[in-house]
DNA sequence: GTATAGGACTTTTTT
DNA sequence: AGTCCTATAC
């Protein structure tokens, strides 16, 4: 919720409120014959998506059509909200009486949402022209990650002398390889050193992995803007789809790749009507391929030239906060000169707090929020930002422990357990039979059937023209016959025409909650959150939408409270950093500002990546409106080496904030009654003997 | 062929 | 603490 919406208006004229910049930005080429490229550099809070928002509402109010505006954002809740600002805006107009489009005030924008998203519709639709069977389903994550494994093991490069990459590094490559558009050889040497010996293998990998993809009719998510891509640049195909849109709006263009980039400009070569938006200080994805490059160069990417807008002022944080972070990302290499601004002054400066343990720190947080609370600041008005998702795990056990609720954005998912999988697989081999990861583990399911048979029956799928029949006729073990049987009148069903989702998951869930009864002993909790799976299937029209949209979009948020009920509630926010981009709170807390979490130990290999890092603590500093917090653990536990147990590091405040920006911050140190008085320093030798011993009493 | 037990190894962020 | 892989018993 951007502040300039905030402001009174003085008149019902709803872009009254936007400063010289943003209306400059929101009235680019408006009546003109031809619209000109444009780039908006904005500042973090300097209220980017309400200027996106006003931009689409003028584009329909002059006129515009809203099925030929393509909006491109990091996440559909991004597109969600940005539908909803376009819409308030018409409202507003037509109060004013500034109407002229229409009665009509509610805005669907039918083309907005992820890249991702948007690919997979267009791929759809055009499946037939491009040589794709339009019942394709999409691969997630994991799904991608077995079949490379899977493939890997076929073309025997399991059994080699020295340990083959593992599956997911594999997946990591070739994603980086078909992102950033680099060669194999260049990805292996500035991303990937320690692979580079298996140049050769790798590419046979991928050029068998993607055979089986083909084979089995499956797109994984680098396939929804690959394939897209080379249609935008096809010479027929490209100019077709770009013509279908008169404005492409594209939010967070920091965090694009070359891929994404390549999209664009298929589809307008001349850059018409093309507008992104972004801020390169603020780009934290390059581990999946995005590169600043594309913000940066943007303006000499089309043959027509671009226009540059910088938005500068600042309506989210204090002036204090904008001081530290302003001196703070100063720091960076290169990058598209500005300094922030605001007007809200404040005496309260960012908080540099310095605590002996991870422990004290989860202590000290909530103590704090709940300071916060009692001062007027609701939970949900508070945030608590971290590096990865672990970081958080001593806080959630403290909040629990003084029953503060709260929601935690990132990290573990929902899709990613055992029992997701198998219910999603289900309905996956039912829309796909050809999808083999998909079967291999529905297969696997049944008691007495292990790899070999569900190999022979995908075999037996695969090679038969009539894919039913060859599941119908398949013959298993002995002993699986009457779970097989059962399996098949389940199949059956699935696949009888004019079974009406979302049917189909009651059906999968009477067959799937007694294997899932027989196979975990936490059945009730597994049976839960497969119920939250069939709540969320309702919510979709077909089989087929519900399995796309929820590997592009899966539920973000996990919580032990999680539910519906939540929305009245009172809750904290945790998240990861990366998650937390384009949100904001009046209170922000920064967990394990130390060097080891930000910048983290794996990323300070290069150069690039320390540079991220830092752009990642930019980001947690600017989510802040009033309130800043920089926890500093003096040590802090790395539960990793099991022959070692839990051993601690001592951690230095992170590199980032310099001696010389200490002034910029109210630093000081806290130590609760609890550690005064009962831990005396004990040499670290000891207590990990007695941890060992306590443990092996269960051995 | 399948199910299970034990050993080696791992590092994070996400569409 | 959890995954991946291999070895062994059914």
């Amino acid at each position: 919720m951007s502040a300039v919406l905030d402001q009174p208006a003085t008149t019902d004229d709803p872009f009254a409120s936007l400063n010289a910049e943003q209306r400059a930005a929101v009235e680019h080429d408006i009546g003109a014959a031809v619209v000109r490229p444009l780039l908006v550099v904005a500042g973090a809070g300097s209220g980017k998506t309400s200027t996106l928002a006003h931009r689409v509402a003028r584009l329909i109010q002059a006129g515009t059509d809203p099925q030929r505006i393509l909006l491109l954002t990091f996440s559909r809740r991004a597109a969600g909200e940005m539908g909803q600002r376009a819409s308030g805006v018409l409202q507003r107009l037509l109060r004013g009486g500034g109407g002229g489009y229409g009665a009509q005030t509610q805005v669907t924008l039918p083309w907005s949402g992820t890249f991702h998203a948007i690919g997979a519709r267009l791929l759809r639709e055009y499946a037939g022209r491009i040589g794709l069977d339009e019942s394709f389903t999409i691969h997630d994550r994991g799904d991608s990650e077995d079949l490379m494994g899977l493939v890997r093991h076929e073309i025997g490069l399991t059994q080699t002398e020295k340990r083959f990459p593992l599956k997911g590094t594999c997946l990591s490559i070739y994603s980086r390889v078909v992102n950033s558009r680099e060669p194999l050889e260049a990805v292996l040497q500035s991303t990937f050193p320690w692979c580079s010996e298996w140049e050769g293998q790798l590419k046979t990998l991928f050029g068998a992995y993607v055979d089986a993809k083909q084979e089995q009719n499956v797109l994984d998510y680098d396939d929804l803007l690959l394939f897209w891509s080379e249609m935008a640049g096809d010479p027929e195909l490209g100019p077709e789809i770009g013509a279908r849109f008169d404005h492409v709006l594209v939010d967070e263009y920091q965090d694009t790749n070359r891929l994404q980039a390549s999209i664009i400009s298929g589809m307008k070569p001349g850059g018409e009507g093309v507008m992104v938006v972004g801020d390169d200080a603020q780009s934290i994805y390059a581990f999946r391929g995005a590169t600043v490059r594309n913000i940066l160069d943007f303006p000499k990417g089309f043959s027509r030239p671009a226009e540059v807008i910088t938005l500068e002022r600042n309506y989210r944080s204090t002036q204090p906060i904008l001081d530290a972070s302003n001196a703070m990302i100063a720091g960076a290499l290169e990058r598209h000169a500005k300094t922030l601004w605001t007007d809200k002054a404040s005496s309260i400066k960012p908080q540099l707090v310095l605590i002996p343990d991870e422990a004290e720190q989860a202590r000290w947080v909530c103590n704090r929020i709940l300071e916060h609370r009692e001062a007027g600041i609701a939970l949900t008005a508070q945030a608590v930002l971290f590096r990865a998702a672990s970081h958080s795990a001593a806080l959630e056990l403290e909040l629990m422990r003084r029953n503060i609720p709260f929601v935690k954005f990132g990290g573990l998912k929902f899709l990613e357990a055992a029992h997701i999988k198998d219910v999603l697989a289900t309905l996956r081999f039912a829309q796909n039979p050809n999808g083999r990861m998909a079967g291999f583990r529905v297969a696997q399911l049944i008691p007495g059937i292990g790899p070999a048979t569900a190999t022979r029956l995908l075999d037996a799928v695969g090679e038969a023209a009539d894919p039913l029949s060859a599941i119908e006729a398949f013959v298993p073990p002995a002993k699986s016959a009457a779970d097989w049987e059962a399996f098949r009148a389940l199949y059956r069903r699935l696949r009888t025409p004019g079974l009406r989702w979302p049917a189909d998951i009651e059906l999968v869930k009477a067959w799937y909650l007694p294997h899932l009864e027989r196979m975990h002993d936490d059945f009730h909790v597994r049976a839960a959150d497969v119920e939250q799976l069939a709540a969320l299937a309702g919510g979709h029209a077909t089989r087929e939408s519900f399995l796309a949209e929820i590997t592009l979009d899966p539920p973000e948020a996990t919580s032990d409270r999680a539910g519906p009920p939540l929305l009245d509630e009172d809750y904290l926010i945790l998240s990861t950093i990366h998650s937390s981009k384009g949100q904001e709170w009046k209170s922000v807390h920064v967990l394990n500002v130390v060097d080891g979490c930000i910048p983290s130990d794996m990323s300070t290999g290069n150069q690039d990546d320390i540079e991220e890092e830092r752009r990642l603590l930019y980001v947690a500093m600017t989510r802040a409106r009033e309130h800043l917090q920089l926890v500093v653990p003096n040590r802090f536990f790395i539960k990793q080496q099991a022959q070692m147990g839990d051993r601690h590091v001592y951690a230095a405040r992170t590199r980032f904030i310099t001696p010389a920006m200490l002034k910029h911050f109210d630093e000081h140190t806290w130590l609760s009654a609890d550690t005064q008085q009962v831990r005396k320093p004990v040499p670290e030798t000891v207590r990990m003997m007695v941890r060992d011993r306590a443990r092996s009493v269960w051995k």
